[in-house]
DNA sequence: CCGTAACCGTTGTAGACAGCATGTC
DNA sequence: CTACAACGGTTACGG
């Protein structure tokens, strides 16, 4: 069956655009998608192959949408993902908008765009914040559907999902997902089509080698064995003919080790792997980068989440251009970019799991990464092959993984931990306003279109408003529930309740904070992501609790706190002392030595705190105002990374980390010092047109201080000890103080010991 | 004397969303 | 508190 892109209803513009890029007709999968009412508003569940052309049938839906009017929203798992989509999509004569975290314009002005694409996160937060274009959604599309399954983030997209569908009526939904169990089931809950199909561009082989072939389905293929790992061998053998490939592994070390050995057996000599290994080591010297760079001038490189994002970048771009022949890759490139390889080698179908061991990873997500292969249009054909260690083994990996059916998913927003945050944003929004009221909201949601028996719903409900309630969170009115102030904070703020208790609490109880006691503190909370615990780092961590140990707020196993588990602990005292060593101008480079950690870690944590702490001066503006300053010049240090005695240089305008450091150490300590030396010295430091503009700026904010205005925040430099009383403007609400809990059970937490791991 | 194989106990284990207000070398 | 592989250290063997 052929269908001409003439007979489709979407605009000329587009039509032409994809002539351009010779598209003629529809893939097979596609036509499906038309028939099952893509055009007439119908929602759909598409459930085909990556890479068999769903991006294009949102995208045409997405044009239909806005020629006659409409509003399209484009919900990413990834912000790696979000740019890339936002460049599939633009200049084809809409306005595309980009909505993530950490890059955004204005959200209100975000409505002017045709196209929006947005994390599930973003969304989560724009809905709670009521912003107003958010109700002119016309069509919403959720790409990698099937993450409604995933534990820690899945609960997030099923909630964005239902609110959306509950504020708009005539929404049209169009979900994107792999290949999972239950796709009827999620076509039901949103009474949608459903399109599915195994169908694919590119032919799909999918074997096991061992013993010097690849076994397929009813066909073999020998591979020269000219080096002892079996992953080297198949790398090379794409290679000879002309391909790619991209070997997953379970951890960095392997991805690293992979790297290493297939480089070394590749042995290419190229001038552009040369220029690529330069550009890497350009802005990081990191033992991770060097290791990169001597991988990559032989023709190979690894990918995981340690590298720097310039690093991944390259290596990425790198890969497309087929300059690098191999990556070597932790799970990261399974799920994010679209970087298809002609052969697809997956070493271990384990991962671990705290507490669990060794598990073997879902079909789904070997089918993810399998799906990574055949480039459409580039390669004849595509090769997922897996390493069999025994014949016994390859019939097991038949079984279990290729010819294994996908798992079904299910709905993740019963649980206790998700439910805190998600009903108090429902409560906080107006969204929900009773218990009723939020009873009849999850009864739109995934999970009771699943299970239609909802009193364990309805009992772990009940007992989170409860909770949430004694947290401070929420009054029960009887008739009617509502957030506080502190509640209402925290589900605009993004916070997680608990992480919101805690820092509640843990500044309440004190009379002075540290540094590093609040960076431990942030740690501690669930929503910060904590550095594994090595042998190694039980003498630092029993070191700085003899030296730093009463600046500790929060103590392990704290009652309080059921949720902080022993390790939680040690891990955030580790991960607090990396973060420290960040404000005191320890190079990027010397911490990823000390804790054998990568850049893209430092930047993680770095990323993380950041907003955690911004979260916790938010907080402290309301509910605690004595740890205001503190806290906020703890933002500042955080976001430069500098010592404290910069923090009156680093809020001049044009001044960062390196300028303020060198303006320091030449003997400006203070904006006062500078504006003395006049612009002639200060120029040598910083050049010509820096030293105008900040002496400029430091004469306007003291004018504005001597008449009286104090909005200027400069903080004179010669008055440093006498610190500015922080400006408080309200009362504090008593409803929303936490007054609970033995105080002095608690006072001395940070003096235990630490017993053993 | 050295290299290798074989063995054994020890060690470490993937990923990255959110707020906010603007500007580094 | 799970299970697996890679690593480091040691020993045994053979050239």
């Amino acid at each position: 069956m052929e269908l001409s892109l003439e007979t489709l209803p979407i605009p000329d513009g587009l039509r032409d655009q994809y002539y351009a890029a010779g598209i003629r007709s529809l893939y097979p999968p596609q036509i499906t998608c038309v028939d099952e009412g893509l055009f007439l508003g119908r929602n759909l569940i598409i459930s085909i192959p990556t890479a068999s052309g769903k991006t294009l049938v949102a995208e045409m839906a997405m044009h239909h949408h806005i020629a006659s009017g409409g509003k399209c929203l484009y919900v990413v798992p990834l912000k790696a993902l979000a740019s890339e989509k936002y460049d599939d999509f633009s200049g084809k004569g809409v306005k595309i908008g980009i909505a993530t975290g950490d890059f955004d314009r204005k959200d209100e002005l975000l409505g002017r765009s045709d196209i929006i694409v947005a994390t599930s996160e973003k969304v989560d937060s724009l809905l709670r914040n009521r912003t107003g274009w958010i109700s002119s959604i016309t069509l919403l599309v959720i790409d990698e559907m099937h993450l409604i399954g995933d534990e820690g983030r899945g609960a997030t997209l099923e909630m964005v999902i239902a609110t959306m569908r509950n504020r708009n009526q005539n929404l049209q939904v169009i979900g994107l997902s792999a290949t999972i169990g239950n796709p009827k089931e999620l076509a039901g809950w949103l009474s949608a089509g459903l399109v599915q199909s195994d169908w694919r561009p590119v032919d799909l082989r999918e074997g096991v080698y061992y013993k010097g072939s690849i076994r397929f389905d009813g066909s073999k293929r020998e591979v020269a064995s000219l080096k002892k790992d079996a992953d080297t061998n198949l790398c090379l053998d794409t290679i000879q003919e002309g391909g790619q490939a991209l070997v997953f592994v379970s951890s960095r070390r392997n991805a690293e080790g992979a790297a290493k050995r297939i480089a070394s057996a590749l042995g290419l000599e190229e001038p552009a792997l040369n220029r690529i290994a330069d550009q890497i080591l350009e802005n990081d010297e990191s033992g991770v980068a060097q290791a990169l760079a001597l991988c990559i001038k032989k023709g190979a490189a690894f990918h995981h989440a340690g590298l720097s994002r310039d690093a991944r970048k390259l290596v990425e771009e790198g890969f497309r251009k087929g300059t690098i022949r191999v990556i070597a890759s932790t799970p990261t490139l399974a799920a994010g970019l679209n970087l298809p390889a002609r052969r697809v080698i997956i070493n271990s179908l384990h991962r671990f799991v705290p507490g669990e061991g060794q598990v073997a990873i879902p079909v789904r997500e070997y089918r993810q990464m399998a799906g990574r292969a055949g480039r459409p249009g580039l390669d004849p054909y595509g090769e997922a092959v897996l390493i069999g260690k025994s014949e016994s083994a390859v019939k097991e990996l038949f079984r279990e993984f290729i010819c294994a059916p996908a798992e079904e998913i299910d709905s993740q927003c019963a649980k206790k931990s998700v439910l805190l945050s998600r009903i108090l944003a429902l409560v906080a929004s107006n969204e929900a306003t009773d218990n009723d009221a939020i009873l009849s909201f999850f009864s739109g949601s995934f999970y009771a279109f699943r299970h239609r028996n909802l009193s364990y719903l309805t009992r772990i409900c009940t007992r989170v408003t409860r909770e949430l309630e004694e947290m401070g969170m929420v009054v029960d009115l009887g008739s009617r529930i509502e957030a506080t102030v502190f509640g209402e904070l925290t589900s605009k703020l993004y916070l997680d309740p608990r992480s919101s208790v805690m820092i509640q609490t843990a500044f309440h109880e004190r009379e002075t904070v540290t540094p590093f006691g609040i960076l431990h503190l942030l740690c501690a909370t669930p929503d910060m992501f904590r550095l594994f615990l090595r042998s190694a780092d039980e003498e630092l961590i029993e070191h700085v609790i003899e030296e730093q140990g009463e600046e500790i707020l929060i103590g392990e196993g704290e009652h309080l706190f059921s949720w902080l588990g022993y390790d939680d602990f040690y891990q955030a005292i580790k991960t607090a002392i990396v973060l420290q060593d960040w404000i005191g101008e320890v190079s990027v480079e010397m911490i990823a030595e000390r804790y054998s950690i990568g850049p893209g870690d430092i930047h993680g944590l770095v990323d993380g705190i950041g907003w955690l702490v911004h979260g916790a001066r938010e907080l402290c503006r309301r509910e605690m105002p004595a740890h205001l300053q503190i806290i906020a010049d703890l933002e500042l240090r955080i976001r430069h990374g500098v010592k404290e005695e910069l923090l009156p240089l680093i809020r001049l305008r044009g001044i960062g980390r390196v300028r303020a450091r060198s303006l320091f150490n030449s003997g400006y300590t203070t904006p006062g010092e500078i504006r003395d030396a006049g612009v002639e010295k200060i120029a040598r430091i910083v050049g010509q047109k820096t030293a105008e503009s900040i002496i400029q700026e430091i004469q306007n904010k003291e004018i504005g201080k001597r008449s009286g205005n104090q909005s200027g925040n400069l903080e004179s430099g010669e008055k440093r000890e006498k610190k500015k009383r922080p400006r408080y403007d309200g009362k504090v609400n008593d409803e929303t103080r936490l007054d609970r809990g033995d105080a002095s059970t608690r006072r001395k937490s940070g003096q235990q010991r630490i017993l053993d791991f």
